[in-house]
DNA sequence: GCATCCATGTGAACAGTGTTCATAGAACCC
DNA sequence: GGGTTCTATGAACACTGTTCACATGGATGC
C-alpha cells in the first residue's frame, strides 16, 4: 500500500497509529501492563478496562489472549518467583535456607502494590511454581522433617508469608487513603488507641501496645519465622548434621 | 386511627404489607440476611442488591443503616467469635486452650461459606473482637512466653487459623463449580496430578501426594496447630507449671 | 498478482456492580 | 392538627466482567 522511501504526501493524513509501532499483544505484555495499573492504582482499582488503557488496546482484544480476569491475575501470581535462585539444600543450613526462602517470598510479595491479595486465593500449584515448592520440601527433607510434618510445613510457611504481608501492606493502604501525615503518624495513632483502652479489661493488649510502635515489622516477622522453624525443628528425626547433634532441640537463643 | 379492639370491616382492603409485620430494618437483620445470601450463592454474588432482595427491600434503604458494602463485611467479621466462651488461662492447659482457640476459629470460619475470605483482609481490632484478642493473649501469658512472642502470636496463630481455612473453602468451592462426582472424586484428580509429575524433577512432591489423599484435614490442621505451639513452647522463660518443669522443651510425640 | 483464510483487534451491547440523591411516606413529638 | 425527623423508595451515575458480530490486516496458497 505505502511505499517505505517515499516522501509521505500531504494531502495523506497520518494513520491515528503508525502501523510499525504496533507491537503485538501478548500475554506477557497484558501482565506487564497489569502490573503497572496494579502499582499506579492498587487492586480495587485493577480492572480489565485500566489493563487495556494501559496497552492503548480496547477491552475486548484482551480476551482474545486471557480467558479472564481470574487467569489474568493467575499469571500475574505466576510470576512470584521468577529469577528467585534455587540454592542446593544443605542439611546444615536447612533453617536458614527456609528462612531465605520466606523472605524472598515476603520481598516479592511487597515488592508489587496488593501483591499479597492477588496471590491470596491462589495455589502455588502452575508448572511455574511447582519447581519453588519443590526446592522447600527438598530443604525441609534436608532438615530431616518426618513426611507428614512436611506435608504441612509448605502450606504452614507460605500462609505466614501470605497473611503477614497482606498485614503490612493493609496498613500501608489506610495509610494511603488517609494521606495525613507520615508512617509514624498512623502507627502513632494505633500505640494511642491501644493504650487508651481500660487496663484492667485488656492488661495484655494494653502491655503490647508499645511493643507494635518500637519494633519494626522486619523484626516481627523474623520472630515469626523462628518460631516456625522452630516448631519444625523440633520433629526433625535425625540431627540435620552428624556434627551437631540435637541442634533442633535447643535453637538459638530467644530474642527477648 | 385504627381501634385495636375492634373487628375490621369487610369493605376496608387489607393494606399490602401489614404494618405489624413490616418489622424495622437494623444492622442485625441485615447482616443476617447477608449471611443467608453468602450462604447460598457464594462470596463472589453476594452483593448489596441480593442482600436488600433479601430482606424485601431496595437496594438505598442498606444504606441508610450501613455506610458501605466494606462495612457490612467488617460487621459480619465481628460476628465470628459470637458465643465463643472464653475459658480462664490455666498455666498448666495454656497449650490446649490454644489449640482450642484455633479450633473453635477455625468452627467458626467454616461454618459459613466462603467466611474465610471475608474475615481475610480484616483485623480484629474491633470492640467485638478485642476481648477474644486479649483472651488469647492471656493465654500466651499464662504460658510464660515473653512480650515480643506474644506480640507476633497472635498474628502467627490467626494467619496460619484464617490461611488453612482459606484453602480449604477453596477446594470446596472449586469443587462445587466441577458439579461432577463426590469429594474424593477431586481428591483422586489432584493426587493423580501429582504422582504424574515427572518423579525426577519432583521427587518430593510425588512422595507427598499420596499423604495429600490419606491425611484428613481435621488431621493436618491439628499438625500445623502442634508445630506452632512447639515453636512457642520453646520460647517460654519459665515452666508453664510449677510441678512440670521443662515440659515444653518436649512436647508430646510427634504424630509420625 | 490475486484471492483466500485466519487470527487479531474493534465497537457495541448485556447484565450486573457500589453508591448517591431528591422525593415520598410514615411515625413521633409538641 | 401541624410540623419535624427519620426511613424507604426509585431513578440515576459511573463503573465492572464478558460476549459477539464485524472489520482489518498479514500470511499463505494458487
Amino acid at each position: 500500500m505505502s511505499q517505505p522511501d517515499m516522501p509521505t504526501p500531504p494531502w495523506e493524513r497520518p494513520r491515528k497509529r503508525p502501523a510499525p509501532t504496533r507491537v503485538p499483544l501478548t500475554r506477557d505484555r497484558i501482565v506487564d501492563a497489569a502490573f503497572v495499573v496494579l502499582d499506579r492504582d492498587g487492586y480495587e482499582r485493577l480492572s480489565m478496562r485500566q489493563v487495556a488503557a494501559e496497552l492503548g488496546v480496547v477491552v475486548s482484544a484482551l480476551y482474545v489472549h486471557v480467558n479472564n480476569k481470574d487467569e489474568l491475575l493467575e499469571l500475574m501470581y505466576n510470576t512470584l518467583f521468577d529469577d528467585v535462585e534455587l540454592p542446593e539444600p544443605d542439611p546444615a543450613n536447612w533453617q536458614d535456607q527456609v528462612k531465605d526462602f520466606a523472605r524472598a517470598g515476603r520481598r516479592r510479595l511487597l515488592a508489587h502494590r496488593d501483591m499479597a491479595r492477588v496471590s491470596m486465593g491462589h495455589v502455588p500449584f502452575t508448572p511455574e511454581l511447582l519447581p519453588h515448592v519443590e526446592k522447600l520440601l527438598a530443604l525441609f527433607r534436608a532438615g530431616g522433617l518426618p513426611a507428614p510434618v512436611m506435608a504441612i510445613a509448605g502450606d504452614l510457611l507460605s500462609t505466614y508469608m501470605e497473611g503477614f504481608t497482606m498485614e503490612e501492606s493493609m496498613w500501608a493502604e489506610r495509610y494511603r487513603e488517609m494521606d495525613a501525615g507520615s508512617w509514624e503518624t498512623i502507627r502513632d495513632e494505633i500505640q494511642k488507641y491501644f493504650s487508651s483502652l481500660p487496663p484492667d479489661r485488656f492488661p495484655n493488649l494494653v502491655s503490647i501496645a508499645e511493643l507494635m510502635v518500637d519494633e519494626s515489622n522486619d523484626y516481627r516477622f523474623e520472630l515469626g519465622l523462628d518460631i516456625i522453624i522452630r516448631g519444625l525443628a523440633s520433629y526433625a528425626e535425625k540431627p540435620e548434621h552428624p556434627g551437631h547433634p540435637g541442634q533442633q532441640e535447643k535453637p538459638a537463643e530467644p530474642q527477648t
